[in-house]
DNA sequence: GCCGTTTTCGGCCCGACTGTTTTCAGTCG
């Protein structure tokens, strides 16, 4: 069992506590299971690898004591704990999913449960309609509005999955269709392909020597839930995490013809094919024929060339002007993970990180960077352990000291600090000035009126000493949508500013997400890429931001963290003299 | 349920915001 499915259970007995309330002291135990959820998630090593060395205890694990190391192993042994599946019992499974829509927490799932009865979200929709809520103790009129816009963005968000889930999910499956040993190719296709932030079903496509056992060898893939279909040339399958799985077991003569037709877009594929029928050819899965002569099918190469275009990269293929600019030879040349010379947003423990400064200089210096920027947060974060102007010296101090002790990288202070509300900074200039690069976002107040929220912005951006906005939508993928904003305004003011934006590649946010960093790209601006590192093993979240980039037509001359540090730093905002 | 120690129990992150109040409860991060 892998260490997410443990912290899922976690998480699970932690939300059941709080609606079920039985225990008189459910607000901790439910708040272990969180603190237990959070480390479990983050640990760089399998539980399974610790719980089977006789030399090494779970309960070293931060958050995990005897009972917790007990259910760990219970999970580790059965796939199951005996407690989770007792609180489980007693309440409708439904009742969980309510805790996804905003502004509904675990209080208001008791109460709507208690009171109306509801065990769903589609019942706490009719509930709102017909004006039930409205007469609960502390609701309102308001308050039913309010549950409707959620129930709305949680249905939108349903049945997909984020970039990440889906890679790390390929990446397993990819694994043990490759245990069995006439599997010879194993290639993601379709949005996860694409890059697409988030992905819907996963399209595998397989090639080898014998298809039967490979659908039966796939079929017994550990999380397997339930078996949709299972033909000769295909297997659909749902795994436990409700990820729809097809996979395709084809011939490799024609494997182009298939990677090409299931990478889509679907809008991509219709225009490709009318290009193939001007030319009185037909294009399909099964490759690019003149009547029933074959014209390429081998690889995707062939069959773009075939049609008088050079290969376009999966992460443009969204007819959005890809296939025009391929037939000019305009392409850009994207860039790529291996382009990118260091990360410009990262905690350490000083504020919400797991690991010091050193840690992550290290880290990152096995990566190949040449320079890390540190930013913890400011003191408006308090959650996170924002720094006050004191700690804030201190650690700037620490970040000095620490390139003594880590040779071989650059390591910058900086600091992720706080847009307040009404646009001011949550640092005086006096203190903003210490640091090499000041990176600013926001975190607070994410509902209030564009207007308002672009005058929030513009001032921010306004502060000499601002050289980055960090993620600047602030938006979380299935979550949060941007919050309201003038995005042209913005983007004028960076620009004249010289503030770059940030594409936070953390697969939570993407933002800038693909259009906008298209946006930026056709007016000239550059970005930087970071992953917002909260641990190491963080660092390798890059990918995401990669592809999101290349998602917005990003060459590597227009991501300024590709650059030597010396570069780097004269390419951005000059500092107030 | 964890943790640290004033060592076997008592405290547990906490401030901002929203929407409901008329002093607060619930959610979020």
């Amino acid at each position: 069992m892998e260490n997410r499915e443990v912290a899922a259970v976690f998480e699970e007995i932690s939300n059941l506590m709080k609606i079920l309330q039985d225990d008189p002291k459910w607000t901790f135990k439910a708040a272990a299971y969180d603190r237990a959820k959070r480390s479990i998630e983050s640990y760089p090593e399998r539980l399974e690898d610790i719980a089977r060395d006789p030399n090494r205890k779970l309960t070293d694990i931060p958050g995990i004591g005897e009972d917790l190391a007990k259910k760990i192993s219970e999970l580790i042994e059965t796939g199951q704990s005996r407690y989770h599946q007792e609180q489980l019992a007693k309440i409708p499974r439904s009742l969980l999913d309510l805790l996804q829509l905003q502004t509904v927490g675990p209080q208001k799932v008791r109460l709507f449960y208690k009171e109306l009865n509801i065990r769903s979200v589609d019942e706490l929709e009719a509930a709102a309609r017909a004006g039930r809520l409205r007469n609960l103790p502390g609701m309102s009129v308001k308050s039913e509005e309010n549950i409707l816009k959620a129930i709305e963005v949680f249905r939108h968000a349903a049945g997909r999955f984020r970039l990440d889930t889906a890679f790390e999910t390929a990446e397993e499956l990819a694994a043990w269709l490759c245990e069995f040993k006439p599997v010879e190719q194993v290639t993601p296709a379709g949005s996860l392909r694409r890059g697409r932030e988030t992905v819907g079903d996963l399209d595998l496509l397989v090639t080898g020597r014998d298809h039967p056992g490979t659908a039966e060898h796939f079929v017994k893939f550990p999380g397997v839930a339930t078996i949709l279909a299972k033909g000769e040339d295909k297997v659909s399958v749902k795994l436990k995490n409700d990820l729809q799985v097809d996979v395709r077991l084809l011939d490799r003569s024609a494997y182009g013809a298939a990677l090409q037709y299931f990478t889509g877009s679907k809008e991509h594929n219709v225009a490709l094919r009318d290009r193939a029928k001007r030319r009185g050819w037909k294009l399909s899965e099964y490759g690019l024929f003149h009547g029933d002569k074959v014209l390429a099918r081998r690889t995707e190469e062939e069959i773009y060339a075939q049609l008088g275009l050079p290969w376009i990269p999966p992460e443009l293929r969204e007819n959005l002007g890809e296939i025009e600019a391929a037939e000019k030879g305009t392409l850009p040349k994207l860039v790529e993970l291996r382009d990118i010379r260091g990360d410009l947003q990262m905690h350490t423990t000083a504020s919400d990180g797991r690991a010091s400064i050193e840690e992550m200089a290290e880290a990152a210096k096995q990566l190949g960077y040449q320079y890390i920027l540190i930013t913890d947060h400011s003191k408006a974060v308090t959650i996170a352990n924002g720094l006050d102007e004191k700690r804030a010296v201190e650690h700037i101090r620490r970040i000095h000291a620490a390139r003594q002790k880590v040779k071989g990288i650059e390591i910058w202070a900086g600091s992720e600090v706080d847009i307040l509300g009404d646009g001011r900074l949550d640092y005086p200039d006096v203190l903003l000035k210490q640091f090499d690069i000041v990176l600013v976002s926001v975190h607070s107040r994410m509902t209030m009126l564009a207007e308002e929220m672009t005058a929030r912005l513009l001032r921010a951006l306004e502060n000499p000493y601002v050289r980055i906005l960090g993620h600047p939508t602030g938006r979380q993928i299935l979550k949060r949508d941007p919050f309201a904003f003038d995005l042209e305004k913005v983007l004028d003011a960076a620009q004249r500013h010289g503030v770059i934006l940030e594409l936070n590649g953390s697969p939570e946010r993407l933002d800038l997400c693909d259009r906008h960093v298209k946006l930026a790209r056709d007016r000239g601006m550059k970005i930087i890429i970071s992953t917002d590192a909260h641990a190491p093993e963080h660092f390798k979240l890059m990918r995401y931001g990669v592809t999101t980039a290349r998602r917005g037509w990003m060459e590597k001359s227009g991501v300024l963290n590709t650059l030597p540090p010396q570069k780097l730093l004269a390419s951005l905002r000059p500092l107030p003299r």
